[in-house]
DNA sequence: ATTATTTTGTACTTATGGGTACAGTATATA
DNA sequence: TATATACTGTACCCATAAGTACAAAATAAT
């Protein structure tokens, strides 16, 4: 354990990476927005991330995932009727005040952006683990007879994928938060 | 009119460069790809067009909006009950043999990928444009009595813009043809 | 045949992406 | 206090993006 100490902060230079990601996507994210944000040299950087700026994007997937989603799907595990979280969650897509209206979906503009079919796929993956929660989460409530459609769980969970990425790009053609939410409410209809 | 006439066909060249940016997208299709693929050099390129990359891309969408969407909304025009035809148009997204099913929309794709906010907006253009010839089809049809649903036709026609781009990213992610088309005949039950 | 006009090919240019190499600096521990 | 270890900064590096400059070539009209 010796050495010369760190003189940033390795999570706090991942999170500021994120947001030069998000803002700008993995191909126009450029080494110097990055380092700069990041506030190391390219010392530094090559050091701690051998694999360069694919390493570093691969990394921010998985803390992005660990900020965002995660916290909402461990609430959604313990609620009763899903429907309402389930709404709020897509109503981040139609509010001005998130990140999400902004830059949009940080999976899904990589699974459309990205060359990279690696990239491309972890993102995807993310995306993927996020519908199964909804998933269990609408058949539980099926159970307990929260919910009352007929529609497979598989269908429902793609309904919803698709929900959430055309709102990604739906969003930039369409910025009337108003809109938007009158839109996911309509989609929602189909849990009634 | 004398000079040098030109060695290739200009409308050719152009739907060569469409190819190329169909595949890699705005940003990463790059100068020697285009030129190869046009068959032209650099003189001739840069005098045909001025504006450099970003010119051909915006011909190239007007030149796409010609070929795909503009014959099939014409037809759309003179059918009656639409339904079908609206849904055979989602369809290519779900059909392999397609260039929307391994490439996505020309489109969407920009709107998503484009740093540059003229071309997001060129882009995004098209979409509404095909979005409100859709909106068209459905009053009339409603008039006629083929389809009943209440909904206003600008929400339906939200719904179908967002449905589309969310096959554009879905089909990333879910690529089973089969399970595409059920998330699409699921969609369209709105107008039952 | 000369001229005016248009097109083409080649050579050059600047900026940046995305790194590597390595010398120097700061620490923990023996 | 010496040493092994880990971090940092600077100086390079090569390839490519995107475009300019311009001389040479091919035509139509005179």
């Amino acid at each position: 354990m010796a050495g010369r100490p760190k003189i940033y902060d390795e999570e706090k230079a991942l999170d500021n990476a994120i947001e030069v990601f998000w803002e700008k996507g993995y191909e126009n994210a450029t080494p110097n927005e990055l380092l700069s944000a990041m506030g190391i040299g390219k010392g530094s950087f090559y050091l701690a991330y051998k694999g360069g700026k694919q390493e570093l994007f691969e990394k921010s997937v998985r803390r992005f995932f660990s900020l965002y989603p995660k916290p909402f799907l461990e609430v959604l595990k313990t609620i009763d009727n899903p429907t309402e979280a389930i709404r709020s969650y897509f109503y981040v897509m139609a509010d001005p005040k998130t990140g999400f209206y902004k830059r949009g979906c940080y999976f899904a503009n990589t699974v459309v952006q990205a060359e990279d079919k690696a990239l491309k796929k972890i993102a995807g993956e993310q995306i993927l683990t996020i519908a199964h929660a909804f998933t269990d989460a609408m058949k539980k409530a099926k159970k307990s007879g929260h919910i009352k459609t007929n529609l497979s769980p598989e269908l429902l969970e793609l309904y919803f994928i698709n929900l959430w990425n055309g709102l990604n790009v739906t969003r930039n053609i369409v910025k009337d938060p108003a809109k938007l939410k009158a839109l996911i409410d309509l989609n929602l209809k189909i849990l009634e």
